[in-house]
DNA sequence: CACACTTACGATATTCGTAAGGATT
DNA sequence: AATCCTTACGAATATCGTAAGTGTG
């Protein structure tokens, strides 16, 4: 089978087109003579004369003539193949698929998708935003780019690298004792009701672990972030969630508090195969993620 | 826009296929290290990396598998396009396209498009079997590959070849004064009713051209040959017709007599376009038809 | 240390442009 | 003589294979 360049089929349809080898040599950037060898050279390796030329002349052959089409097809297929390629290395097409915490997904990462998109407006997005081990799970099996997730476990064959610690802030309403205390410590909480996620979310696992010596009055167990400001909002408890969650708690009726205890803190990871770089476009996201964090 | 060549395209699918630079190189008859700077060389001129690849393995990278799907649908085009060419090279594809007298039509040419398609079952044939003008049309407007007719003027543009002097017969019933005649000359045809094609026919021609000062007895013009075949045997008449078309004159009840003047002939000619040379199918059954008719 | 990809490098092959050649108008 | 394609040829470039380098399990 022999070898062929989109040179060569830009030449030949270059010399079909012009029908001269000169004005064509000079279209392809070259010196006459050296386009001839090259016309001489595909001949040769396709085992056929591809142009009637004489001085006075030059034409198509019937088997050049044969092999027209499928060069032009051949050549606009490639030069959209290309083209397509080159359209997802400049960031002008994509996808980007991101699994991420819900805590993440409705108060943190609007704002970052919304500037990713306005810089590259012709990659389109996926969000799963569910809780860890599902996000972890896309990961793995290569249906998401990266994940934003907790993990405490390295897990094998995922690159896991910490984005950043998300301390716990207190939440209740504006009429609860607990607003107005002047020295918040953690064992003050401890009597009043509390309203926790449920304890597979990274929010709960991340308090209990950090709890681990105390005893909360855990009364009601939700799995919604947004059930939690509900509920709270009516006076039903009080919470404590990380800062990156405090979106949903922004309501006249409630205030947050932070906690004067340093690590008590929810730690997210950037989670992505070990294997495989991302792609052009992940990479971008993934990068504008980490700047605007440590930022 | 990049150039890229089908070995390059041929190393990528290896690679991607292998997933091996080793095995790849092997499959493509390189040495390892030819292979890796050749994947290295398509990766710049593509501007993106196509593998990832450490020590331990060799994967496609997500830009890759992006062109993956292109590469494999390219080259495939192209081994069609390819493989098709060289079908119409090897004559295992394609069609030649004959005008030539209807007088050659019926009993010369059978025999030798039967020998063609023998020998080259793959090609289709096109006959248009049509007085010389019409002929030659389908020649100029590049309808026809070439045509077989009689044509005195030498047309502009067209390449006119002598390819036989066909001699004229005479064909008369068995009971015929002619018929057991002894020294056959044309004056002894004249007191006979002539059964003529009609004027516009190549053989009328040659004939009248021929016959130039004698007067024949013309008491009927047909346009078919078959016809005249039926008129003399049915006793209506005699006629005279070259040698190619006794084929249509076999028949119990006639008889055909060679007459002894060597230049009453009616010349054949190949008539083909000037420029551009004949596909490779066409030139093998003008070539045929010429060895035919010399050999 | 064994395996697999990369780098280094001299040798070979290809491709280039300039200049001369040949054919046609 | 002018035009256009081909041939000739030395120079620049690309590609090849061998051998050494590097990094990982």
């Amino acid at each position: 089978m022999p070898d062929l360049s989109t040179r060569q089929l830009r030449a030949f349809i270059a010399l079909a087109d012009q029908r001269s080898f000169t004005k064509a040599a000079a279209a392809c950037h070259l010196s006459q003579p050296a386009f001839s060898a090259l016309i001489r050279t595909m001949e040769q390796s396709l085992g056929t004369r591809l142009f009637d030329r004489d001085t006075r002349s030059v034409q198509l052959s019937a088997e050049g003539r044969l092999f027209e089409t499928s060069a032009r097809q051949l050549l606009g297929d490639f030069c959209l193949a290309i083209s397509d390629l080159g359209d997802h290395v400049e960031r002008r097409k994509g996808r980007v698929h991101v699994a991420a915490l819900p805590s993440l997904a409705a108060g943190w990462l609007p704002a970052i998708f919304a500037e990713f998109r306005k810089t590259w407006p012709g990659i389109d997005l996926n969000l799963s935003d569910l809780l860890s081990d599902p996000c972890i799970d896309l990961v793995r099996s290569n249906k998401a780019d990266f994940a934003l997730a907790a993990t405490g476990t390295s897990q094998a064959g995922l690159d896991v690298q910490l984005l950043c610690s998300d301390r716990f802030f207190l939440v209740c309403r504006k009429d609860h004792p607990l607003a107005s205390e002047k020295a918040l410590t953690l064992k003050k909480l401890v009597p009043y009701p509390f309203i926790h996620m449920s304890r597979n979310s990274s929010v709960r696992q991340a308090l209990d672990a950090a709890l681990r010596p105390l005893q909360t009055n855990t009364f009601l167990e939700v799995d919604q972030l947004a059930t939690v400001t509900g509920m709270v909002e009516a006076g039903l408890g009080i919470s404590v969630v990380p800062a990156l969650t405090l979106f949903h708690f922004e309501r006249k009726a409630l205030v947050t508090r932070s906690l004067p205890i340093p690590n008590l803190t929810r730690k997210i990871y950037v989670v992505r195969r070990q294997e495989g770089s991302l792609s052009v476009a992940a990479k971008a996201l993934h990068d504008l993620i980490v700047l605007r964090m440590k930022g």
